[in-house]
DNA sequence: GTCTATAATATGATAGAC
DNA sequence: GTCTATCATATTATAGAC
């Protein structure tokens, strides 16, 4: 019983998180929301009391964890830090479904209210890739001002690629990027770069 | 008073630009727009009669004219590659406000609806971007293909920038990133890279 | 061209039955 | 835990005066 209602959950994380994607935060009506879910209204507010606002945060903290474990862990396994960032990558396009899907830290930045209640989060799960991808480089030879530049780079060029990518309704430059990512982090520079 | 009224044209379309750069287009509403504007919801119907879309549409249309004048052309100019490229990268930084507010181009790509209304404007803006790139990395030395993905690149990395920006709360990336577009553009590189 | 007033609908949220 | 029914408010949109 209770495997299957944590199977449940995970379904219902999914799919939220599919149309935060897809229409971003106001975008994302209630109603939307009901029939991606397939649980009235009464229903999500049982589960998420406070409404719209704790399912975002909750799809936020999920896509964190997803993150942890199959974006930041193997950046800490015992391989290469090529064969880490070689990794990473993969990991990345899986994550965006190689480039159709958007980024959540993208579209939940954006709300009507003025101060934007996932600033927090958002802001903690950038930096948490930050730190994560400058280790790899700094395992790589890179000095620690220059491995988080290139950590910077790489979250730069993912975050551009997608949104380059749905602009012209086109996954090739997410892949073209994809494939960058390893050089990004760890190739040797040109001191004139 | 054709003079006057042109003004406040411009003025109102830069307010509206605000608007939707700020909260996106379904957190845009007709409430906030008009407080935006100063003009009450008939006045802003009678000026776009249908309605916040057609708001929407004209923003992004009288911004696709300001890259075309201020961005596009100076591309073109009388002067070497890399100034071009360099005067590209100042005014970059001039129409996001140094990394302050966001890129229309992203916020309009994600609506309520399945079928985004203003698909076609944004890629064809990207297209225009990416052709006048490209041809100052031609005129670098670049072979077509090469001078594509060049182009390609300087505008994952100025959308990349912008939403990394705005999810750390800094505008340090942008900075960064600004300097390095004319090199993205026009530098040489080694070949294994 | 701009406004006050108002309509029609959508939206976030709840009561209460099962 | 899920539902039907409903509420209060916000939102888009319009009528009609000035």
């Amino acid at each position: 019983m209770a495997a299957t209602k944590k199977i449940e959950d995970e379904e219902l994380m999914r799919r939220l998180a599919l149309v935060f994607q897809s229409h971003g935060y106001e975008g994302a009506s209630l109603a939307t929301i009901s029939q991606a879910t397939g649980l009235k209204k009464p229903s999500l507010y049982h589960r998420f009391p406070r409404g719209k606002e704790q399912m975002a945060e909750e799809v936020l903290r999920h896509a964190g964890e997803w993150i942890d474990r199959n974006l930041l862990d193997p950046l800490r396994a015992p391989a290469s830090p090529r064969q880490r960032a070689e990794l990473f990558a993969t990991r990345i396009g899986s994550l965006y479904h190689r480039g159709k899907d958007s980024c959540l830290l993208n579209l939940l930045s954006v709300t009507k209210s003025e101060d934007n209640p996932f600033a927090g989060m958002i802001h903690e799960t950038f930096r948490r890739l930050s730190r994560s991808l400058s280790q790899v480089a700094r395992d790589a030879g890179a000095d620690p001002k220059d491995a988080r530049l290139r950590a910077e780079e790489v979250l730069i060029a993912i975050q551009g690629a997608l949104v380059l990518s749905r602009g012209i309704g086109s996954t090739a430059p997410f892949r073209r990027m994809q494939k960058k990512i390893p050089d990004l982090l760890v190739a040797s520079r040109r001191e004139d770069r």
